[in-house]
DNA sequence: ACTGGTATCGGTACCGGTATCCATATCAGT
DNA sequence: ACTGATATGGATACCGGTACCGATACCAGT
């Protein structure tokens, strides 16, 4: 019955205006401490709980900070959040998440969703956006940040590292250790940016050296153990002499290690395989998948930082803040030695 | 410098009221098909995105769908949301997200958080709420559903399962295929309720059937496949003789297995293993762990349709309902002949 | 007693939309 | 030509807070 209690209900149980009962809730200036008092308490009975809409609009600002990523059953992006979650503790920020499933148009309705809420930034995954949600950011005149990626154009600023350069380098130091025969098994490349410019900078390196992918083979779902399974398998069957092979993500390398384990090929010894992300999972058999280390939690932290400093009167301005990921070979180092 | 385009902005443009614009805008009654046009055209030049907050301020609804979990760092609750998109589809809600970490005082806060939003509805993770929490809900006014658990008293509605039976269960199904010496292995019981629900079940069978746990190890960190290899590992060592080891969840599970697979200790035929919640990562090895599916996108997609239908005036009504997890024993059935 | 300063409060005008109700235009039917 | 129904547009009053500025009270100093 009693429809909820509003500022004004509770100015009236304290006996003061409705000024007054505002300030001593937000604990702004000027305020007896009689009032805060009798306010505080009145609030408490009435179970009063503000509201949000109601402040944000009147005041033209919120503390909200809207952020977009493509998924969230990799554990990456979880951890990502994790970290924007330590960035932005204690600045009062709220943060509030959007899920694309890696398809474009939901990322367009989802950030102009997000904008209809007046956030104070946005941090959105990825560099590579369509014109349209391009134009949505760029109008939005707050701070925006994309994260994971700086090869390419921000629309404000980014934090990330160069996926083409961490194929490059894992693939440098692959050959370095040895190996010669690679083949690749990926999911989802075309919708995973990341991982397709992984699999270019890796490429870049092999033809630097006079290799090239001995054979190719991608599945079309999102990553996942049990893909990495079945591509490992098919490759394995189309190629049987590899003597390596770099996968989309540590997700499905950690597929392909299983199924070796099980089918008793000798791993890294017989064939060796490499990864990206450092994954926990991956972590099961210490050293076995050769992986790049990315400082997710750093991204998280360090774009909610911008974020909350752009805010602080400091104009961003297309910092451009590269990161550097950290190959790790694992057990591959004493595998010819 | 032009700030934001208004809707009073989008309607002088296109020569007709506010009202009217606002009505061409969301689609409403009675605007001719050259309003409509003009408006549209309009909204686009000015590139305006309109203001979620003023909206619902004004309308006094709002689309949004509050979902709290404790944790996104396990795909379990990934998993629950994206069942929750599924169910909220075409009704045209918007869910939010917050994360607790498992701490009664985040999550006191993030529930009233979102409160201030005004949401139409709310989703929480668990049943066993701290009473200043459950007031807090119980005040809402608004359809609440209560998630992945029903042992308890929901503030509303509920949707998930017991974990005590399912625990009863799978132990019930162990002991039915011959297993006699258990060891308990988890991680933060004291966090995570529906864990240390699931073990007080496991045990309740055990005793019913004259047998206890042999020997318990726990962590206090969050489940993890390297938390879980750690245990198995101290488990063994402290009780080399155990015949079938239960763990809190599959994560944890999987560091068993992973274990027991470096260190040659035959599984199941060695040790027998067994989790909860049919994670990817168990079929990594399939059928090694047994485990409990439990039917998590069915959960999310039931609770968001529980709200949905309590905003179509049908009140919910402290509707519980259960689903039943699936006991999957794997390769323990064909262990021992 | 008068002035000026400080500490507290309240009144009013919004913020950007939408609900509600009223006004006007158009047209068919008699 | 007049009536009433139907279709469409606008005016006004909010929604529940906060910014801004002015009002009041009280006290010290001269």
């Amino acid at each position: 019955m009693k429809k909820k209690a509003t500022l004004a209900d509770v100015a009236a149980a304290a006996g003061v205006s409705k000024m007054t009962a505002s300030r001593a809730l937000r604990g702004v200036r000027d305020v007896s401490k009689a009032n805060i008092a009798r306010v505080r308490q009145a609030a408490q009975e009435l179970g009063y709980v503000g509201n949000f809409l109601a402040a944000s609009l009147s005041s033209q600002r919120s503390d909200l900070i809207g952020v977009v990523v493509p998924n969230l059953a990799n554990i990456v992006f979880a951890q990502v959040l994790s970290g924007i979650s330590e960035g932005i503790a204690g600045s009062g920020m709220q943060p509030v998440f959007g899920v694309t499933d890696y398809d474009p148009d939901k990322e367009y309705d989802i950030i102009r969703n997000m904008l209809s809420w007046q956030p104070a930034g946005l941090i959105v995954t990825g560099l590579d956006l369509p014109e349209a949600t391009r134009r949505l950011l760029e109008n939005a005149e707050i701070p925006v940040v994309q994260i994971m990626d700086i090869d390419g154009e921000p629309v404000d600023a980014c934090v990330g590292f160069s996926h083409i350069r961490a194929g490059e380098e894992i693939a440098q130091a692959l050959i370095a250790a040895g190996l010669r025969k690679f083949g690749y098994a990926g999911c989802a490349l075309t919708m995973d940016v990341r991982a397709a410019k992984r699999r270019i900078g890796f490429q870049r390196a092999l033809i630097q050296n006079g290799l090239d992918f001995v054979e190719e083979v991608e599945a079309f779902e999102l990553s996942s153990i049990g893909a990495g399974r079945l591509l490992t398998e098919q490759l394995l069957k189309k190629a049987p002499d590899v003597d390596c092979i770099y996968f989309s993500n540590d997700d499905v390398a950690a597929g392909g290690l299983f199924y070796c384990l099980e089918a008793g090929i000798a791993v890294p010894g017989k064939v060796a395989l490499a990864g990206f992300n450092g994954l926990s999972i991956a972590s099961g058999f210490p050293g076995r998948i050769a992986t790049v280390r990315t400082p997710r939690r750093e991204i998280g932290r360090k774009a909610a930082e911008i974020i909350c400093s752009a805010l602080d009167g400091k104009p961003a301005g297309g910092e451009a803040i590269e990161l550097t990921p950290e190959v790790d070979l694992g057990l591959i180092g004493a595998r010819k030695g």
